[in-house]
DNA sequence: CTTAAAAATGACCGGGTAGTCATAAAGACC
DNA sequence: GGTCTTTATGACTACCCGGTCATTTTTAAG
């Protein structure tokens, strides 16, 4: 277990705020660059008393990463079963707007996710990573493979190739609302529900049919 | 300028040497996580002379981005030379195959980008973020743009909605060769040449005609 | 009220950082 | 060989880091 017992005495409310505040740090400088000491002076509280939550920097990294990575999924399978009945390309664009309202909600964790992506220094980086992506491609084929059944997906492509555009896509586009500059001059940074919408009924479309004549 | 006059008094081998080593730190650490006491050390030279060639470790950093962007263009503008009598969807393949060579022959280039893509750090990140993506989506939408012109891209999609497709695809491949688990179970990473070909053919294909039936 | 257990504290440690600067070494010119 | 300029050097400064631990404060039990 990544906290100590110490920490689960505390009322939940205390327990909230700490896990928020490092949330933010870590997402905000990466694994490395994130400070026990600036954590402690937002939370007001001595160095000391971390450690008697956490046994160190790592397990409280590892905490918050669990935290994370049980929103995440439970936000997945509640998108999965709310469009279980939708065609897939409908599911594929509320999944989409699913993305874009869970970075509204959790600005940090996407965030934090993308830091890791590219990090060396996290621990156990690959792991954590392999989990996260392991999620997502989870999703994604289970969607296709559906999609297939029910003819709406082309079936002489392979499996993983199309669940390797579809997720490329997707990432980037909430990459592209997360990020500036990311977004080939489509402007998707911070932009407000409908028009989001509209781009991301263009791009669903575009992935449906493709850009050749 | 970045440098100071003393270190385009070195000889040229030795310049390259600094600019190499410094290139690899900053890329696998970082802005912030670089150490200029490693680099010298690696260099085998004493804290001060770093200190004689470039103002601060600022001015180093923007010295090398400055290096490495100029190499990204002229590889861009190669290519699109090369290919200019190509049909578009062969072009795009090129491109993908330009980019893999790319990383092979510059592998810290690639992952330096990737890692200012999501820090918060770099000096001047937004500005310098732009600059890279410019070309990228400069270069793609001339393609999509003459393929337009020659009949082989649609007409009745948006073009920027196409360019951020293009661009999100391609760009994940690219990563998906150099960091492993980034690749929805296609296991590019490091994978060799004639493999590689047989996924970019595949997603080719997939963006030009779409994965819906 | 007393006592024992649990939690909070912050000075302190060893080690890292970017950058400075007086001094030494090397080169260039006559 | 002597003089002046350019370059190389590394000890040093001020600051930040994660983590420790003896001590104090708070809480709970009897």
């Amino acid at each position: 277990m990544e906290a100590k017992k110490t920490f689960f005495n505390l009322p939940e409310e205390k327990q909230k705020r700490v896990l928020e505040t490092a949330l933010e740090e870590f997402s905000e400088k990466g694994y490395e660059g994130a400070s026990i000491n600036l954590i402690v002076s937002k939370l007001g509280i001595a160095k000391g008393s971390i450690y008697q939550y956490f046994t160190d920097k790592k397990s409280l990294f590892l905490y918050i990463f669990d935290y994370a990575v049980e929103l995440i999924r439970k936000t997945l399978k509640q998108v999965k079963y709310e469009t279980r009945e939708e065609p897939t390309f409908e599911r594929i664009r509320r999944s989409l707007i699913a993305g874009v309202d869970f970075i509204e909600r959790h600005p940090f964790i996407y965030r934090g996710y993308l830091k890791m992506m590219f990090e060396r220094e996290a621990p156990f980086r690959q792991e954590l990573l392999q989990r996260i992506r392991l999620f997502s491609s989870e999703y994604l084929t289970s969607l296709l493979v559906e999609g297939k059944e029910k003819g709406e997906i082309r079936k002489d492509v392979n499996l993983e190739t199309m669940v390797f555009l579809l997720d490329a896509v997707m990432d980037r586009f909430l990459q592209a609302y997360t990020i500036p500059y990311l977004d080939s001059g489509l402007n998707l940074n911070q932009m407000k529900r409908p028009e989001i919408e509209g781009h991301v009924d263009e791009i669903v479309e575009l992935i449906r049919k493709g850009i050749g004549k």
